[in-house]
DNA sequence: ACATAAATTATCATATATTCCAATTTTCCT
DNA sequence: AGGAAAATTGGAATATATGATAATTTATGT
């Protein structure tokens, strides 16, 4: 799970891929190339830390198909888009979709791993707030129906008394629901409760 | 305050500026255009909402600096691009540092009102969360600082007791620290302060 | 039909928070 | 020095939440 960070290169042009790969072997990081959109996709690993150097123009899925198709994954690493025949229309789609940068060939080494260890930063930091929200979105997923309501009433500020009377149950109830909640989610205070389900966005 | 959104534009160019203006107006928008960066922050208000439509090449301070004076504020109208000889590396830039768009000319006019209508939308909702955050951060900043260290704790889910002993004084005190915070931010519960401190960004 | 999980309720004891009240001491500004 | 705001404390009554324990009723799926 937590292995060192990759540099994932779609291009395919075979000179760029090693060109690439080189440049980032150089600095000691670790390179993985694909000459399709398609290849890249098989073993897409979403659990695999790094960033993805992309290709606009190729035959098949493109870059920005690409782009868009790992923009519906919950975490994928960031993506530097490259193309020989960028224009601005493009870089803007590009950047307004989610790439963190776009880059003109043939491009700046030096700058090009500027920005590679810009990216796998950010992943690494995306990366940690996700492995947490994930756990949280296990346990709320292990909520029963009841208790996910009484969830929801307690994070809008209700008391067991007006909880009990909105959902026509007895005040016993929904303490024992509210308990199982605490318990559950791993909450050791109301406040515990309360980020958690900020970042579950069950809050308004 | 509440004015009808304007369309500010920025641009050296009578030519550009009135056609722009026109352009505008004939869907019945509002259009107040500036021949220099300099006139426009004269003139700025942030409290005026409606959109920004900049050209980057101008004598004196260019689009993209007068873009960056503009990130400095809290709140500013959303800022669309234009230019006559853009590149990729300089809408990159643009759109990274926060332009919801950067359009080469000569552009569609339809095309134009779109993102004109689309940038006035995304303000009119920034506003919105904005003028109620400013009511929180009045609130906030009209309490004592003691009052604001208990806030502090609280949220972080500490008990009473727990922070009359962090502080070193005495329950009673932390109680009435307490009850005044939630009196003078017009919280009704403990959630409710929650939300609040998250949009003051208290919380970790 | 059986087993299991979920939902429901209750009781008792304790811990905490909330809301009145009233009072003293500190700090800071004019 | 005088006054205002802030910080401090205490008491007492009330309301709420919590925690442990136990028991009944309802689904649910095999």
């Amino acid at each position: 799970m937590n292995d060192a960070p990759s540099v994932f290169i779609v291009d395919d042009d075979e000179q760029v891929r090693s060109a690439l790969t080189f440049l980032m072997e150089s600095v000691g990081l670790q390179a993985e190339s694909f000459s399709s959109a398609h290849d890249y996709l098989e073993q897409f690993n979403a659990s695999k830390p790094g960033c993805l150097i992309l290709d606009v123009r190729m035959p098949g899925l493109s870059g920005l198909d690409l782009q868009a198709r790992l923009s519906a994954e919950t975490i994928h690493p960031p993506i530097i888009i490259i193309t020989g025949h960028g224009d601005v229309p493009m870089a803007v789609r590009a950047v307004t979709a989610g790439a963190v940068d776009f880059i003109e060939k043939p491009f700046n080494n030096q700058s090009m791993l500027d920005n590679v260890h810009r990216a796998i930063e950010l992943d690494a930091k995306q990366r940690g707030e996700s492995s947490r929200l994930q756990d949280i979105e296990k346990r709320y997923n292990e909520l029963t129906p009841r208790e996910k309501e009484v969830l929801q009433c307690v994070i809008e500020g209700k008391r067991n008394k007006i909880i009990a009377a909105e959902m026509n149950i007895s005040q016993s109830t929904v303490e024992a629901h509210r308990s199982k909640v605490m318990d559950k989610m791993l909450a050791d205070s109301l406040s515990d409760l309360m980020r958690m389900a900020l970042l579950l966005k069950l809050i308004s």
